[in-house]
RNA sequence: GGACGUUUAGCUCAGUUGGUUCAGAGCGUUCGCCUCACACGCGAAAGGUCGUAGGUUCAAGUCCUACAACGUCCA
């Protein structure tokens, strides 16, 4: 064994390690009959992403996901890739082109096209870089992309497939307009957020009368578009109007009035101007009252050609400042109020959304919505934490219609057709041409003049395949078979019905079966002041940074660590200080077990457990491993992945270095055995190797390379390949735990004399133990040697119903005095205070217990265990309190 | 406006089916130690009427109701 570094050295290890992993195929999954897939498929980043720290939690948990399934006996595939993502990758190319002049519109959709996938080649897998510096153990071989040829046949699939069964279908609709984007979008791609604006009070004439109706409105351009009023039947004060016109100001337009009962009475004035071609409510309205649907603006919300010429190619908020001063002079504009209402914002840039009539594609959405829901309900996918079923149940009780196309050229172009034939068309040839197939002539007419559908699918509409698709489906691979469904899907909440639902649904619809069984929602990540993290902000650590001065064990395991179930973290780069000194912990322990070891002289060792440990300290720590392996296993069966790193992270750190090597420590400096030394040491490494392998899950690297250095691995053995520990429940030794406990108070207690009465850590003490209990007794001499080095003993002396010895500092640990002399040295007023408080403190216990014993309901209606237990803490109080008692009057100054 | 979540030590959080010496951990703070694996370490200590007000119960951090503050999603 070369000579390990005092400090664990990150940097040195990790990229090496990882290229051995994945260049010997480590990473790789087969498919192997006899064992059970486990698998998990990505959240494909998109190609424009680099990594955040949001990667960094969601990731570190699929690999310790897919680490632990394959230790644990499984054939865990993880499938890595990358999402096209439409908008964000059109805009990045077209910025990039722009710096060389180059527009996108001159340079034609085929070239521009060209440039995206160059664009690709070169800058797409920069998140798939990054993330192996984490240590994720995806199977890169199968890696893959979402407009791939085999995906992009599955989208095609997919859209022929639902639209045979009539649940896609086309049609001109009211759709969420990205002014800027020039696209429509999916209700869900739109944020809400409060805004401050104003309710302008507009007054329009009613035709052949005096009077005026006044409408209320927060968009005050629309008004332009406007082809209605309305009121509520039921609203007395407008009764006599309905059925007259009034005289649309500024476009000297005549337009009804109409009554609806969608219009809500105590809002503004309670009549309301209806826009049906610029508002999804009044669209509703105007299709009930057949009102004309009239278009005002054009793709970039600039005014068009259907308004008075004054304002034609205005931007609608100068549209908006216009109009008001003209309706102000003209004296039309009543009031200005102060107004706070939910403004609808494209999720790509921002951009204020507009309400937009235009033709698009949309998906039917009931009739998927139903069996996913019942999936989730009838617990075949089961959500953790919990709580997001109901959100996921609201969801898609009310679900809607989802618009998937988009007016982009980047991504799967819609394989639909349109007959441009004009002298054959039939009323027929209107209808799109849906085909898995460039189809070669119009069915109706015949005409061989076809245009393909301009416009490209939903980036979801690809996404929400994955599970599947990935796997080459349509076709029936045999990766399909085996690997599909998948396991556990980690992902972001924010993303449940863009993605999550949307899977559910597609892998009920197209595979008759859901597309994985678990959903683990993760955290949020925050800063220290628990803002989310943004680039705007400056808040965003680059994780590559972070790893380049901590490692990524570091990293993981702390992320992991402070990433509380459900709840958000909050995180700064000092955090990671918890992982970095973990893993040199880890490394200092398995140093000094193997420099000891090196350090005899080779011979003939005995077998390393030859026979069942009767030492107190094995026994123990024996018995600590297996519970620890035991719950472990149980908390990642509930994908509790906190709770396994606390788990581990207690063991390794306290039972295993604060106890267990300290007595191995003692032991081997006890004996000149050699082969003894060689047997304790080969035991204390062996528990060791198996306590990283329950470790290597969260902490990849480190454990590995200290697995490299333990033994001799010239097959290029893998921890991560080995498999992780059984608990062997019959080593649960409760009684070795007991008696370990009372040991470890002892030693504490006379820590605590030591500290109080500040005796120098290098000074030795004598130690004597009063003892009431044989057993009690027969450990303490038992452990005679450990007590004397943990505690730095000149002498001890332990007997049944030892006088207690002049000028002592006491303490009673289970019924048993401790006196530790003090001539000379001991403070009798520390030592009066420390007695008094511990009295003071059991005294507190005490009352309690004798309040419940007295109370005759307590005795009356409680168990009897726990009745026992109380009288049996009461004894307990009162002996140990009157020993106190005894010490505190004894002494003397 | 509706739904959900959170509220426990200075900070960040555990605390499962109500009852174990139950009021805990990490960080931070204070004190003592460069003890022959680790100062990225070792030992010790201080610090909380468990958001507020009620209720159920022999017994409530834990169950119920209302309220408050903060957060998230939906409208």
């Amino acid at each position: 064994m070369s000579e390990l570094a005092k400090q664990y050295n990150a940097q040195e290890v990790e990229d090496r390690l990882y290229r051995w992993w994945e260049s010997s195929g480590m990473f790789h999954a087969t498919i192997n009959p006899d064992k059970t897939p486990y698998t998990i498929v990505i959240p494909p980043p998109n190609i424009t992403g680099i990594l955040h720290m949001g990667h960094i939690l969601n990731n570190t948990l699929q690999d310790v996901f897919i680490r632990w399934n394959r230790m644990t006996g499984r054939e865990a595939c993880w499938i890595p890739g990358t999402d096209h993502a439409g908008i964000a990758t059109q805009h990045v190319v077209e910025k990039a082109l722009l710096k060389e002049g180059v527009k996108r519109k001159e340079l034609g959709r085929e070239k521009f096209l060209e440039r995206v996938w160059e664009w690709r080649t070169q800058y797409g897998g920069t998140i798939n870089r990054q993330l192996r510096t984490l240590g994720v153990s995806c199977d890169w071989e199968r890696e893959r992309f979402t407009m791939d040829e085999g995906l992009s046949n599955a989208v095609k699939e997919v859209f022929v497939r639902l639209h045979e069964k009539g649940l896609v279908y086309r049609g001109k609709y009211i759709v969420n307009w990205c002014p800027k984007d020039h696209t429509a979008l999916s209700d869900d791609e739109v944020n809400h957020t409060d805004s401050n604006g104003h309710l302008w009070h507009i007054r329009y004439p009613v035709e052949g009368t005096d009077e005026h109706i006044v409408v209320a409105t927060t968009r005050p351009e629309t008004m332009l578009g406007d082809t209605a009023v309305a009121v509520n039947p039921k609203d007395e004060r407008y009764t006599h109007l309905i059925g007259k016109n009034v005289l649309l100001p500024v476009a000297q337009r005549s337009i009804p009035i109409i009554a609806d009962d969608f219009v809500d009475t105590a809002f503004g004035t309670g009549a309301v101007k209806v826009t049906p071609a610029h508002d999804p409510n009044d669209y509703q309205m105007g299709i009930r009252h057949n009102l004309q649907q009239l278009i005002v603006m054009d793709t970039s919300a600039r005014m068009n050609n259907n308004v008075p010429p004054k304002y034609h190619g205005m931007d609608r908020y100068e549209c908006r400042r216009e109009l008001l001063r003209d309706l102000e002079r003209s004296g039309h504009l009543l009031k200005t109020e102060d107004h706070v209402h939910a403004v609808g914002h494209c999720y790509r840039c921002d951009t204020v959304i507009e309400p937009y009539l235009s033709d698009q594609w949309f998906v039917r959405m009931k009739p998927l919505a139903e069996p996913a829901l019942k999936a989730v309900q009838d617990g075949r996918i089961a959500f953790h934490p919990e709580r997001f079923t109901k959100i996921y149940e609201h969801w898609m009780t009310n679900i809607r219609d989802w618009c998937i196309s988009r007016q982009l050229w980047w991504g799967h172009r819609i394989p639909a057709w349109y007959c441009v034939g004009a002298e054959h068309s039939t009323i027929d040839c209107k209808e799109p041409i849906v085909s898995r197939t460039a189809p070669e002539r119009c069915p109706h007419c015949g005409s061989t003049e076809l245009r393909q559908d301009g416009d490209v699918l939903d980036t979801w509409f690809s996404s929400w395949l994955w599970p599947f698709s990935v796997h080459g489906w349509p076709e029936e691979t045999d990766d399909l078979k085996y690997f599909y469904p998948t396991d556990t899907l980690v992902t972001a909440p924010d993303i449940i019905f863009f993605w999550v639902a949307r899977m559910i649904m597609a892998g009920l619809e197209f595979r008759g079966e859901v597309p994985f069984r678990n959903v683990y929602f993760t955290s949020l990540i925050r800063d220290a002041q628990g803002r989310k993290m943004s680039k705007s902000l400056g808040n965003s650590p680059d994780p590559l940074d972070v790893i380049a001065t901590y490692g990524a064990d570091a990293l993981r395991f702390t992320v992991l660590f402070i990433a509380p179930v459900g709840q958000d973290v909050l995180y700064e780069n000092e955090k990671v200080e918890i992982g970095r000194n973990f893993a040199n912990k880890v490394w200092n322990a398995g140093r000094f077990l193997m420099m000891n070891r090196d350090q005899i002289p080779a011979g003939d060792g005995l077998p390393i457990a030859a026979a069942a440990p009767t030492e107190l300290a094995d026994r123990w720590i024996l018995s600590r491993f297996n519970t620890t392996a035991r719950d472990i296993a149980a908390a990642m069966d509930q994908l509790r992945v906190n709770d396994a790193v606390k788990l581990i992270y207690e063991f390794l750190w306290k039972d295993f270095c604060d106890w267990y090597v300290e007595f191995v420590k003692q032991r081997i400096q006890e004996t000149s055995d050699d082969s003894l030394k060689r047997a304790l040491l080969n035991r204390a490494l062996s528990i060791y190797e198996e306590t990283l392998k329950l470790l290597h899950p969260f902490m990849p690297f480190v454990t590995e390379e200290i697995y490299q250095h333990l033994g001799d691995r010239r097959n290029s053995e893998s921890i991560m390949r080995a498999a992780a520990p059984n608990a062997d429940l019959s080593l649960i030794d409760p009684v070795a735990e007991r008696e370990m406990d009372f040991l470890q108070e002892v030693i504490a207690a006379v820590r605590q004399i030591r500290s109080e009465m500040n005796i120098p850590p290098s000074r030795g003490i004598d130690f004597a133990a009063s003892c009431n209990d044989y057993d009690r007794l027969n450990l303490l001499e038992q452990q005679r040697p450990s007590l004397v080095k943990f505690l730095k003993l000149d002498s001890m002396n332990a007997g049944m119903a030892l006088p207690k010895p002049g000028y002592s500092a006491s303490a009673v640990v289970k019924g048993q005095e401790i006196f530790i002399p003090l001539k000379g040295i001991i403070d009798t007023t520390v030592e009066r205070e420390r007695l008094q408080k511990e009295i003071d403190r059991l005294t507190g216990q005490l009352n309690g217990v004798n309040a419940k014993l007295t109370n005759e309901k307590f005795v009356g209606k409680a168990p009897a265990d726990v009745i026992e237990k109380e009288r049996s803490k009461q004894k307990n109080f009162e002996e140990t309190i009157a020993k106190l008692r005894n010490n505190l009057e004894q002494l003397v100054d």
